[in-house]
DNA sequence: TTTAGTGCAAACACTTTGCAAAGTA
DNA sequence: TACTTTGCAAAGTGTTTGCACTAAA
């Protein structure tokens, strides 16, 4: 589990240049980050590159299987490693705390939505907002209490 | 059900105004439109109307709550009715196409999440991606056949 | 050497803003 | 009339593209 990514870019005729690696290291390291933050931790180690390049990047690292984006709100796509375990977001409107969940958390939904649908669920991609428990503490919250 | 709109407009000292009207009209009937798309059916009827104020007219309907919105994937927010039935979106990563569920097709989901994190969810803003029954028909899908 | 990858700058899509003119109450 | 809302045009984000140069194989 070391640098198979290489490999991976080789074996499909890619080359491997060192903006690639940063790109990757900087996925790995930052977990669901946006292009942003990933171009701003690449550009600490090499000033020269270019956010076109992470894009670029991002973009051949996603089809080549190496990474995956999900979207957690409003902003940027967010990247992490597609190696990583499959897992479920939760993402708190108030304080912006996103949490990461074992997909297991959503089979009774993947199980209902195959059944009732025909729907193949991305568990992967899955993101729920709402209130996080410490939120919902501090202010009753806009699904206890209504008007 | 009629024009409690522009009490609620008025209540709150906003003016009531045929553009704010044309997009509530134009929100209600598109259902989970695109500002874009809103902006198009609102000039169909009013050439005259500017995208901005499109923009500032979601803003301040969904301030009013009488509109709300979610994030079907990359592009550009979706806007609704508040006043309809929450529903859970699925979404398909192959055909586009967007369904609308009874929210209590997520009802698991939302219990395990209370219990399990204490995490309120938002029901209304659950997006489900995957792939829908015809296309898992069309071709296998990334789910059921791997490498 | 050959061909893919990169930096750069310009182009893009979407959204927001300032301001003077127009319209509601 | 008084004050909100609009249209317009320009400025902002975040992302993509064309092209000549650089570098991997």
């Amino acid at each position: 589990m070391s640098q198979t990514w290489d490999a991976a870019l080789r074996a499909r005729g890619y080359r491997v240049t060192p903006q690639r690696q940063l790109v990757l290291e900087a996925v790995t390291k930052l977990d669901h980050a946006s292009p942003e933050e990933i171009f701003a931790e690449v550009h600490q180690k090499a000033t020269g590159v270019n956010v076109s390049t992470i894009y670029r990047t991002l973009e051949l690292l996603e089809q080549l299987g190496l990474v995956t984006h999900t979207h957690l709100g409003h902003g940027a796509p967010r990247y992490h490693l597609a190696a990583e375990a499959q897992h479920v977001h939760l993402v708190c409107r108030d304080c912006g705390r996103v949490t990461e969940l074992a997909p297991d958390a959503a089979q009774p939904l993947v199980t209902a939505l195959d059944e009732e649908h025909g729907f193949e669920t991305d568990v992967g991609h899955l993101t729920v907002f709402g209130t996080c428990r410490d939120c919902r503490r501090t202010r009753p919250g806009p699904g206890a209490t209504s008007a």
